[in-house]
DNA sequence: CAGAAATCACTGAATTGCTT
DNA sequence: AAGCAATTCAGTGATTTCTG
């Protein structure tokens, strides 16, 4: 071993030797060296107090920060200056390059070089501070350029307060301390530190705490006086609102919470099985128990409406998801919350009392038979039911004005706020249903009233005439779509903007590729619309429009240098000079050339950048936020795969919420296509204000608003 | 002067936790 | 995620000193 390490040092020595000339003599000179023994003797003077001031907290902290005057604090550039200069005049002086540095430093004429504020003398003493900081074995230019890279940061060691030794730093402290002149061993410190009881901790916490605050006082002050250091970051703002909002939602919660006990219990636990597990494990929860979860998410996503609005400021263009409780959730939160049931309708409480006699039959042959003996019911008949259904009403409206009155203050205001929207919703279904009843040629029915079920919910409003009227024009309204909507919306706590047309506007056509926010999801399970395959093919194209930057981090070569250093100076010292400076340019090049490449490659065509732009965070949003994976899936990698088999099925969950189709005619009437293919029943089944009993018998093809009055209980 | 031994300077590993 | 905070030891390589 040793015989093999003294014989490459001889070759080595050989080297040097051989070019040069002179014995190292005048090594007294050397002012690294010399500085060298001294900081180290300085630092372990330093240490030592810090080690025997453990016991006296602020003492070691005080010595971090040594006041100091200006001229000793070096900017970049000023580093740069002295470094050229130093540079400039090393050549003049001696002809090799295999030189040891000391020998070099001993030629520089320090008088001639100066800058700025700074005087002959601290340049020196800058320039040797410096090179410490470098590997000292090699010769002055390599040590040089290897200044150069020395960090800003190095700079003001020194200077800069230090960082407070960390709890666990004066724990080691006190553990040397306590177990002077025994051989201790990282591993020791670490399970004593575990071990560490309570009390001691905080002991040392407090101690930490302090130092901490001092710190941070000094580092205010050292940031005032270094303003170049610490540039103000002006994209720091820019940044939050960039980020896409992220929903909590109650399963991650519960998910969270059983994969924390189970990993306590376990370490091994399989991760991927517990959180399958616990999704289907939280469907099976009873309501209660649901409900713990369900409120802890609320909390959780409390300043979510804020950031989505930050956001959206910033994101127009996009969508959010911020629907934190799906339906049934959402129910189950208001029942505990002492909300009433919705009252039943007469014809409901017809089939009901008329169900113990069509026990015998299937569920859907019950339906078809209540429905065809509630048409076969006299007008007097059916009067005792609506009677019933007032009665039910009337109770419910009490229950509710309860219920309200019991509800916190926020939770008032929300409600509030979920009027306005379903308001706005009642009027923009009222309107769109106008037009298409003009549309249809039928006379168009004045006031038509929301035809809204959440409206009817919020708002009860009680007149009995217009009872019947008004049930045969919801049933009818049901069934065109848009009246599903408003209901949804209320789901969505804050409804995040459709896309605005402008963004696609450059696009060909593109119908209304809204990709339906996440209420997709709740839908599909109720609506099992025929118009599915039709749809999704229409939205199929949309995703391949979206194009995914590759964002690669370049790999930054760091510990290249620091091994560099030490074998660098094995090799020829002139050869290893040059390829630094040489191989750095090409480094470079090709970051620069990578960062070309991916710009280029995400935005082929020149103005198509800013779609780009606009639409990443779109598919981004998608992945995160809806739990409907699909369309995001491949919009996201739509490069690498094409996936032609994939995209209708996956946009089909979209296309089938009647969400889209709400958008799709809000924003344009351009598709009669889609609305009358959504709206097959309203075709069949004409209503007019006149004929409300024909209506009523006509609701032939009725299972679907029969299903739908199910529901709503 | 060559080679061995001593010395110096530095790095990395080890620990945990905080800051950037 | 990297860097830094304190400290020590082991290892490595360059340099210096000593010796024959």
């Amino acid at each position: 071993m040793a015989s093999k390490s003294s014989t490459a040092k001889s070759a080595k020595k050989r080297k040097h030797t051989s070019v040069e000339t002179d014995n190292p003599v005048d090594m007294e000179d050397c002012q690294p060296k010399k500085k060298k023994s001294k900081k180290k003797k300085g630092k372990k003077d330093a240490d030592k107090t810090l080690g025997s001031s453990s016991d006296v907290e602020s003492a070691p902290v005080q010595k971090l920060f040594n006041s100091h005057d200006d001229s000793e604090i070096w900017s970049n550039d000023e580093v740069k200056q002295l470094l050229d200069k130093v540079q400039e005049m090393y050549p003049a002086n001696l002809k090799g390059h295999d030189v040891s540095y000391r020998r070099s430093m001993t030629k520089i004429n320090w008088d001639t070089i100066m800058v700025e504020p700074h005087s002959p003398a601290q340049c020196k003493a800058k320039f040797t501070d410096l090179l410490q900081k470098v590997n000292s074995l090699r010769t002055l230019p390599e040590m040089i350029t290897a200044a150069r890279k020395v960090k800003q940061a190095a700079l003001y060691v020194g200077v800069k307060p230090k960082l407070p030794p960390s709890v666990f730093m004066l724990y080691c402290q006190d553990y040397r301390e306590r177990h002077k002149g025994t051989h201790i061993q990282g591993i020791d410190l670490g399970k004593g530190y575990r071990s560490l009881s309570e009390k001691k901790k905080k002991k040392f916490e407090s101690q930490y705490e302090e130092q901490r605050v001092q710190y941070e006082k000094q580092m205010a002050e050292f940031k005032l006086k270094n303003p170049d250091m610490y540039p103000v970051k002006t994209y720091t703002l820019r940044k939050v609102a960039d980020k896409v909002p992220k929903v909590v939602y109650p399963l991650t919660l519960y998910v969270d919470h059983l994969m924390e006990k189970a990993l306590a219990e376990n370490k091994d636990a399989d991760r991927t099985e517990i959180r399958n597990h616990g999704k289907v494990k939280f469907a099976s929860l009873k309501p209660k128990k649901q409900q713990k979860w369900l409120e802890e998410a609320v909390l959780a996503n409390k300043d979510l409406e804020a950031r989505v609005k930050i956001y959206l400021e910033k994101n127009p263009e996009n969508k959010v998801n911020s629907v934190v409780l799906m339906r049934n959730a959402q129910r189950i939160l208001e029942k505990a919350r002492g909300k009433p049931e919705k009252p039943q309708s007469a014809f409901k409480i017809f089939s009901q009392q008329n169900a113990s006699q069509l026990t015998h039959l299937t569920t859907q042959l019950q339906r078809k038979q209540n429905m065809e003996q509630w048409k076969a019911l006299s007008l007097s008949e059916r009067v005792e039911y609506e009677k019933q259904a007032l009665q039910d009403k009337m109770d419910y409206e009490k229950k509710y004005r309860l219920y309200v009155q019991n509800l916190s203050a926020d939770e008032r205001a929300e409600l509030e706020k979920k009027k306005e929207q379903n308001k706005k919703n009642a009027v923009k279904s009222t309107e769109l249903y106008q037009k298409r009843v003009t549309e249809l040629d039928f006379s168009p029915n004045g006031d038509h009233h929301d035809s809204d079920d959440e409206m009817s919910d919020v708002i009860p409003d009680t007149q009995v005439p217009t009872k019947i009227i008004l049930n045969s024009a919801k049933k009818n309204a049901t069934k065109w779509s848009p009246t599903s909507s408003p209901d949804q919306e209320q789901m969505t706590k804050i409804k995040s903007p459709k896309k605005s047309s402008p963004s696609k506007s450059k696009k060909p056509v593109l119908p209304s590729p809204s990709t339906s926010d996440s209420l997709s999801e709740d839908d599909k399970e109720q609506s099992p619309s025929p118009t599915k395959p039709s749809v999704s093919k229409k939205v199929v194209p949309s995703p391949k429009k979206v194009v995914p930057s590759p964002k690669k981090a370049v790999p930054s070569p760091k510990k290249a240098q620091k091994r560099k250093a030490s074998s660098s100076s094995s090799s020829t010292s002139s050869d290893s000079s040059e390829e630094e400076t040489v191989a750095q340019p090409p480094k470079k090049t090709k970051i620069v050339a990578k960062r070309k490449s991916t710009s280029s490659s995400s935005s082929s065509s020149s103005d198509s950048e800013n779609e780009v732009l606009t639409q990443k965070p779109v598919a981004k949003h998608g992945k995160k936020g809806t739990p409907s994976v699909p369309v995001t899936k491949e919009a996201s990698s739509p490069v690498k795969t094409k996936s032609p088999v994939k995209t209708p099925a996956a946009a089909k969950p979209d296309s089938s919420s009647s969400d889209s189709s709400d958008s799709g005619s809000s924003s344009s009437d351009s598709e009669p296509e889609k609305t009358v293919k959504k709206s097959p029943a309203a075709q069949k089944s004409p209503f007019t204000t006149s004929a409300v009993k024909k209506v009523v018998s006509q609701s032939e093809s009725s299972s679907d608003s029969d299903s739908d009055s199910e529901l709503d209980t």
